[in-house]
DNA sequence: GTCTATAGGTGGATAGAC
DNA sequence: GTCTATCCACCTATAGAC
């Protein structure tokens, strides 16, 4: 009865945690996303885990598979994310929020864009990847432009243009933000770039000029 | 005088050509700019020049030189660029019609921006590197920063908040666009982008509600 | 200035024992 | 699943001849 309780998040006994697979993908999708693709060997990640190299290619047979395990990961968990805001938030002006949270979180953290990066490194990224970092940025950009129409249609927002096209500007913004922020280790850069890129949207040229303006 | 003149872009008897230094940082920037600063190696420059690895070593002593010394020359390139841009430009507009040109023209030699490239890389970087590396972003603010608050005064803009605040939005609009139109081939997207940074710039919220929106 | 030759290290990857 | 041991290709860099 007073047994002490382990430190564990789950009431269940024994609880697994993560499998080492899913270990290994967590190193390696941070080393990734602070050092690019090309920027961490399978050494830096055996000896952050205390595995050898070895080890880490029973479950990854090569980089390439590694990188392909990552980007779906990523894909997913990035989808999830969104859906989570479609199901939780009410109008187009929070979504588009909350995005922009998704991808200050991730500088909080100290990392870049795990796609921003490879983006830079796509003419060295096996080829599988490279068609795995469009699908990202093509999904990014239907779910940004679904938000965008949604919300110009509600008066919410009131940009100029076609929503897809608004949408590439808005994950070109960020990307860049972010991009640009690394090289100062500075959030507060990317904060405030992403503030003026959601109030170009809301305001547009339907906001008279008036007492707003500056 | 009827000799053939050989097809030298000088004049001059014998003309030299580029140096061995220049034609290496010539490669180097180009394998920078595709593939990133981790994804060439000496072998590469070598190999395209027909000289051996241990020839670049004498120019260049290690890869941390030859970095810098391509970093130094692409930011004097760079503001050469603005110099020209602010002696032969009348309004501010035309200037960052050119300055949107500069980046235009690096995508259309299928090359991403060797700063934003490196800004990726960051955290690999040589310390010398790194500050060369703020330095010209630094630079590129400042320069943009005056053509925006010249432009705004002069009516040609109408962008809300301070200068320096948008300049950064724009490099990092810039940056962003290019990013992303690497991972896709395709440089239309980056136009597309670019077009519209500037639209928001034009108009802002001072130019009223009307037959131009849209 | 450019070469040959080589050092010393690290990259991804495999074979086979446990 | 994880290990030891090893392979081979490639990396940056240096020594010394020409």
């Amino acid at each position: 009865m007073s047994r002490v309780i382990p430190v564990k998040r789950n009431a269940s006994p024994a609880t697994p945690g993560p499998s080492t697979g899913q270990r290994i993908l967590d190193v390696a999708e941070q080393l990734a996303q602070t050092r690019g693709f090309n920027g961490f060997s399978y050494a830096d990640i055996a000896e952050e885990l205390a595995l050898t190299k070895a080890s880490l290619h029973y479950h990854f047979p090569s980089k390439a598979h590694l990188g392909s395990a990552l980007l779906q990961r990523y894909h997913q968990a990035f989808g999830e994310a969104l859906e989570a805001i479609d199901r939780e938030s009410g109008g187009a002006g929070e979504k588009l929020r909350r995005y922009v949270g998704l991808y200050d979180s991730v500088l909080q953290n100290n990392r870049m864009c795990l796609c921003g990066m490879l983006a830079a490194e796509f003419a060295t990224l096996p080829a599988q990847m490279q068609h795995e970092l469009r699908s990202f940025f093509d999904a990014n950009e239907i779910w940004l432009a679904a938000v965008l129409e949604k919300g110009r249609h509600a008066g919410e927002f009131a940009f100029r243009g076609p929503p897809k096209q608004r949408a590439r500007i808005v994950v070109s913004g960020l990307e860049g933000a972010m991009l640009v922020a690394c090289a100062y280790r500075d959030g507060r850069r990317f904060r405030s770039a992403a503030k003026q890129i959601l109030a170009d949207i809301r305001t547009g040229s339907a906001r008279a000029n008036g007492a707003t303006a500056e």
